[in-house]
DNA sequence: TAGTTTAACTAACAATCGTTAGTTTTGTAA
DNA sequence: TTACAAAACTAACGATTGTTAGTTAAACTA
């Protein structure tokens, strides 16, 4: 799996954008950490814009789908929840910056990029949404506020690419573990 | 309560932060977004470094304080941890794009502030830890990973200034009820 | 080896950045 | 009305921004 200049570019990128937000790192900096100057960058890419769009949209298009798939899955509300928790635990640990550059500087896309990462974005969260919903009407899920817990697992998992660093010894599989307990079961 | 110009100053560039990020607003743009010229914004602050941190440090220190004052009560662990989700959507609705500010930008701080900022947020997390370590120690909470349940809650927590727009009809009153009861007692 | 592509380079551009100096207008108190 | 302070203005500065043009060196292909 030898990767292309181009994606180089788009890593060593992120890992600025991450540090520091996109508008912060000039293309001088992402030159500089790849030891060339910042007008050789332009023989790979098109601009600063294309870094941003390539690696939102990849990362955006990998939850948009596995979401997607689970979601239309006919296994309980509960079980689809869990796999949720899990699948995003998957992709943040094999793309945390890529996750960060998501999180923190979406708005600082252009045009057609822009429009297509809210869409995703928006179906998303349907998806998970719808799956809160069929839980409460299948008795699995407490009744109370739906939104209160959409917005509590969907903070959980998104900020998520902060702890790839901190979790430290701690295995994914027993993340996963705990982290379905904990945002399912409570912590009492 | 009528404000000095520097506040309005502060205001409305922390709205602007809170759309497009610290690095992306200029000084120009805060300018325009008041009526006057940017030239004029001096004749009340330092800079736009000024800007940031009176605006992060401000609720920084809000945070630190009732945090700190909360852990030191001697109630049971789990009625302060009911107490400090409580008083951080307290503070969270009255300061949400202050609030953006602290959990964006607070890496272009400077110097000192920089140094202090970082203090008070490890000694914010520090509270948070030892509140859970003793839930578990009196068996008030599930033993298993005081991490996982640390961040869980800390994420859910940081992430309320997205939802203040969102959160729609809900009351604080009862927000502040069905959070503790998700984040504490989960969701079956 | 000759020809061609890939990927680096230098130099420079127009635009925008935060900020300063000096000046004029506005509002308030005597 | 005059005097003073507060707050706006114009004009400009040096630095940095993303990007382009044109050129050169290195690496593959015939």
């Amino acid at each position: 799996m030898k990767q292309t200049r181009k994606e180089e570019i788009v890593i060593v990128a992120a890992k600025l954008f991450k540090e520091r937000g996109y508008s912060a790192v000039s293309m001088r900096d992402i030159a500089q950490q790849m030891d060339i100057k910042a007008a050789s960058l332009y023989n790979h890419i098109k601009g600063k814009q294309e870094i941003l769009s390539t690696l939102i949209l990849h990362v955006a298009r990998a939850f948009t789908n596995s979401t997607q798939q689970i979601t239309s899955e006919n296994s309980s509300p509960l079980t689809r929840l869990k796999k949720l928790i899990a699948v995003h635990i998957d992709i943040t640990f094999h793309n945390p910056d890529a996750i960060a550059a998501l999180n923190n500087d979406w708005m600082h896309l252009d045009g057609q990029d822009l429009l297509d990462f809210i869409a995703m974005r928006d179906q998303y969260e349907e998806n998970f949404r719808s799956i809160i919903k069929q839980g409460i009407q299948k008795q699995q899920i407490r009744a109370k506020e739906p939104e209160v817990i959409l917005f509590s697992i969907l903070s959980t998992l998104r900020t998520l690419y902060l702890w790839n660093e901190k979790r430290g010894k701690l295995e994914v599989d027993v993340l996963k573990q705990e982290l379905v307990a904990v945002l399912i079961s409570g912590i009492v």
